[in-house]
DNA sequence: GAATTTATTTGATATATATCAATGCACAAA
DNA sequence: TTTGTGCATTGATATATATCAAATAAATTC
């Protein structure tokens, strides 16, 4: 369950540098501190946030991820988005919009409410904040974009393969935390498990991909940049 | 081709109360028209710019209707938007990024250059254009959003008859425009053009749609209705 | 550790949509 | 009017992916 872990310290903020927040001066965080974040722990498949519930808050992810989904009356599900720390979500309330999507924690999650009415106050005062969401905001869109373009003009391999080459971020030693299952892989790129597990298999069988609880590791990543880019030249 | 048409005159554009500076005073819009906007028309199919070109400026269509779209090296295309007068757009060098899409005018258009410089510095003296790019953005992500639902969960049938009941604006007489052609409306849905005609020809057959020369009217939107929500009830 | 539950894999089959190919139609050009 | 050119329609067929079902494997609970 969800449970209250404190007031917001914003000036010792772990993920100060990646939020919103990261040009403000420490006077103005002190003042942003005054609108009384409150940080909460999810733990995870809890709901941070359903569709069509009305904001009062909008969100700094601290720890854990986070997947966006919109639903279909009869239980089809896209994932819209994945969130990491640093990420602000849940803002539909800045437009008095209704929460647009359901925001449901991937894995346990530390997150920071931040009070709409006063984030609304602060952003008028300071300019850096306005900012670095009209950064958000394109990066966001590009995201959405081409999260489109594969949705609407990929097929599954190239999907899959994208995904395993982009999202995320390797170690060292080429290993990747993989925190989907399946099925969410499938509710990521319109696919059923079905099929994301046959492709995963069939490249685990060639030796593309390696897997060991919870990570994968490329290990022919040229084959995968050829299934993506099937007429480019691949590096 | 396209050619230059005039600089703007902020003040009596006719589109000024759909744009991003709808709630700026006078007096701003006089600092706006300083930065030398200037209007451009192109001629339908043109390009306004480039994936990947490096952007100069930001736009506001003024007259005529664009698709912006994404593309891969084989050809295949996805469209991730269509915009209407009063809609601001290009606007990915705020991020420092080149274009993410490219933009190509639908029909003939007219479209009001916006210097990127200039209007970074207006912005930052006036909050309530940080404000209205605020509302865009969450309604653009809100589309995006619904798009990816429509291009990753639902079938053919579902995003058509989507399409064809919320898109555009019926006359009073039940008659809406139609300019997208076959391939375009395929291209948005991410479907084949024989799709499409299939579809439309089997709903035009049965009489649940009636079409003319660039216009569409829906007959029996329950029907839609019914292919839309398949389990929901329908009004 | 055994018992349950949940996630993954694999196979057989169905089906929606793409692909390929041909024809028809509307509008522009000559 | 004819000739062309692009777009839309229709049909036949192929195929990628979904669906259904069962067998393993992994994770949780007792």
């Amino acid at each position: 369950m969800s449970h209250i872990i404190g007031k917001g310290r914003c000036i010792s903020c772990q993920v100060r540098h990646l939020s919103i927040f990261a040009n403000l001066s420490t006077q103005y965080l002190g003042e942003l501190c005054d609108f009384q974040p409150t940080v909460m722990t999810y733990t995870a498949k809890e709901f941070i946030y359903r569709q069509g519930d009305s904001p009062n808050n909008a969100f700094t992810l601290r720890k854990g991820l986070i997947k966006l989904i919109k639903s279909l009356p009869d239980g089809r599900i896209q994932i819209v988005r994945i969130l990491k720390s640093g990420d602000l979500f849940g803002f539909d309330g800045f437009a008095h919009q209704d929460y647009n999507q359901s925001a449901i924690a991937l894995s346990d999650c530390e997150i920071c409410h931040l009070p709409l009415a006063g984030l609304q106050k602060l952003r008028l005062q300071r300019p850096e904040i306005d900012q670095a969401m009209m950064q958000r905001w394109i990066q966001s869109l590009h995201d959405a974009e081409n999260m489109m373009l594969d949705l609407g003009a990929k097929k599954a391999s190239e999907r899959l393969a994208n995904f395993l080459v982009n999202w995320g971020e390797s170690e060292q030693d080429g290993w990747k935390k993989m925190p989907l299952s399946r099925q969410e892989v499938g509710n990521l790129l319109g696919l059923t498990v079905e099929t994301v597990s046959r492709f995963l298999s069939d490249w685990k069988r060639r030796g593309v991909i390696q897997e060991r609880k919870g990570c994968i590791r490329i290990k022919d990543k040229k084959h995968l940049c050829e299934v993506i880019n099937p007429k480019g030249t691949c590096g």
